[in-house]
RNA sequence: GGGUCGGUGCCCGAGUGGCCAAAGGGAGCGGGCUGUAAACCCGCCGGCUUACGCCUACGGAGGUUCAAAUCCUUCCCGGCCCA
């Protein structure tokens, strides 16, 4: 490492990414001191992580291209009780089957962002019920809730805003802050963690973490938040125009999907999201920005941002067949000219569904039933009525009140190519 | 336990016997403009039907009435007050 190891702090500050910190001083000298090791928590509360997490991986890969030591937590303990944190309402309590899916689905994606092998600093993937389901109740309340008093945990934003609230807060969720602070603590312990960093919603529990380690030991340890990341009207990214989670499992969001949602990035806030969901340079970063506001209508912003974030989650040659599927859909051309390798790749792209040829034999379908059943509409009154607003395309054609579906609207004699409103894609495949 | 107010479509919220598939707003969807952007404009927004129309729906179940989201009984749930 030539360069000195508090630049990641420069680089962190100059995307936007540091909301909160303990004395940014202090901390500044100790990552210019040597490799600091550094940890984020991720809940197995879902079978997959979503783009607000990305944020956070990503970050604690700016630490380890920074030249510190950054250890991925998966919340397997943490995740049975239900973090209370930016949440209105409590949280089920996941069974053990659904814990054990979700953590089998999140585990390859942290590993996925991180270096596990090479360099003076691989990264680590811990479980933080290796140490918590052994520890007893009095263990636990003796040499954790010993050093907290509920004066403090009252005053923290996430336990103020439930006692305000009609739907109350459990002694479940109320712990929650325990848990993860002696999650801090026991990585200090055990592998001299010095640094946590999370969304700024997690400030009051690494704080607890902070304060259980300097009790427990007079030392020091640091936080750190990044801002939740937020569209320009303050609702959470994370979540797509459609409004659906975007989530970094392919099988439950398409590379292409995925990378569409991102392709449609409104322009205020591109720079932002290319800043803090992607590994460009901020120099980069930059003359995209200005290459963008030339000329607005080419998009290469967009274009870049959802290039970058697709190929970190799903890889190169994923993030290609997405971006070639959207040059043939989106060029306007006519897809029965195109060859039979990129309908193959299309398919693979774009969610299909099959159909019963014989049901484009006589008269033929009404589109509007099929597309319906298909699932294409949720009922054949909303499929109609898109049909009377002109909001369906077969085959880059508007679809015209009366027409039936035909053998004669198969491409490569097997699909058909449909579209939906602006951008919503579907193949159909005649099975 | 007593009293009282309330539970309406995805959300908020009007409606107190027919004019109610139910005002208004938000969200969402489609179209137009543009750039697969934003803003703005127009339309749609329970289901079935080409359509006339039919069915289902205003916390649940019964009842009164030609007619109920609206009245009565009862049950469930929530707010507030008293105990």
């Amino acid at each position: 490492m030539t360069h000195k190891g508090s630049a990641v702090l420069d680089d962190l500050q100059a995307r936007g990414l540091v909301h909160d910190s303990t004395d940014l001083a202090s901390l500044r000298q100790r990552l210019d001191d040597g490799p600091i090791t550094v940890y984020c928590g991720f809940d197995p509360t879902s079978d997959s992580l979503h783009a607000g997490n990305l944020l956070m991986l990503l970050n604690l890969r700016r630490f380890q291209d920074g030249g510190h030591r950054p250890i991925a937590l998966a919340g397997g303990a943490t995740g049975m009780i239900g973090d209370p944190s930016g949440r209105s309402e409590e949280r089920n309590l996941l069974d053990d089957a659904q814990l054990a899916a979700n953590l089998e689905g999140i585990v390859p994606q942290l590993r996925r962002f991180l270096d596990f092998d090479g360099g003076l600093h691989p990264a680590r993937l811990v479980d933080n019920r290796s140490w918590t389901i052994a520890t007893s109740v009095i263990d636990f309340l003796r040499d954790v809730g010993k050093h907290i008093t509920v004066n403090q945990m009252l005053g923290k934003e996430s336990v103020r805003s439930r006692l305000e609230s009609a739907s109350g807060l459990s002694y479940t969720e109320f712990s929650y802050m325990l848990l993860q602070a002696n999650d801090f603590y026991e990585l200090y312990r055990l592998d001299g963690c010095e640094l946590q960093i999370g969304g700024s919603d997690q400030w009051g529990n690494i704080a607890a973490g902070i304060d259980l380690i300097r009790r427990r030991t007079g030392s020091h340890a640091f936080g750190l938040t990044s801002p939740l990341l937020t569209r320009r009207d303050g609702t959470k990214y994370g979540k797509s125009s459609t409004g659906a989670n975007l989530w970094l499992s392919a099988q439950k969001m398409s590379p292409f999907r995925f990378h569409q949602a991102w392709i449609g990035t409104p322009d205020e806030d591109v720079r932002k999201l290319m800043l803090q969901l992607t590994l460009l340079q901020v120099h980069d970063v930059e003359e995209l920005v200005a290459a963008h506001q030339l000329s607005p209508e080419r998009r290469v912003a967009q274009r870049r941002l959802a290039r970058e974030i697709t190929a970190l989650v799903h890889g190169d040659d994923q993030a290609d067949a997405a971006e070639q599927a959207a040059d043939l859909l989106f060029a306007g051309g006519d897809p029965r000219l195109v060859d039979a390798a990129s309908w193959e790749m299309l398919c693979r792209e774009v969610p299909l569904a099959t159909f019963d040829p014989s049901r484009l034999s006589g008269e033929g379908a009404v589109p509007a039933e099929l597309f319906a059943e298909l699932g294409l509409a949720s009922s054949r009154s909303e499929a109609r009525r898109l049909l009377e607003q002109r909001g369906w395309m077969v085959n880059g054609r508007r679809l015209e009140p009366h027409h039936r579906l035909t053998s004669a609207d198969l491409i490569m004699e097997r699909y058909v190519l449909v579209r939906r409103g602006r951008s919503d894609f579907h193949v159909l495949s005649a099975s």
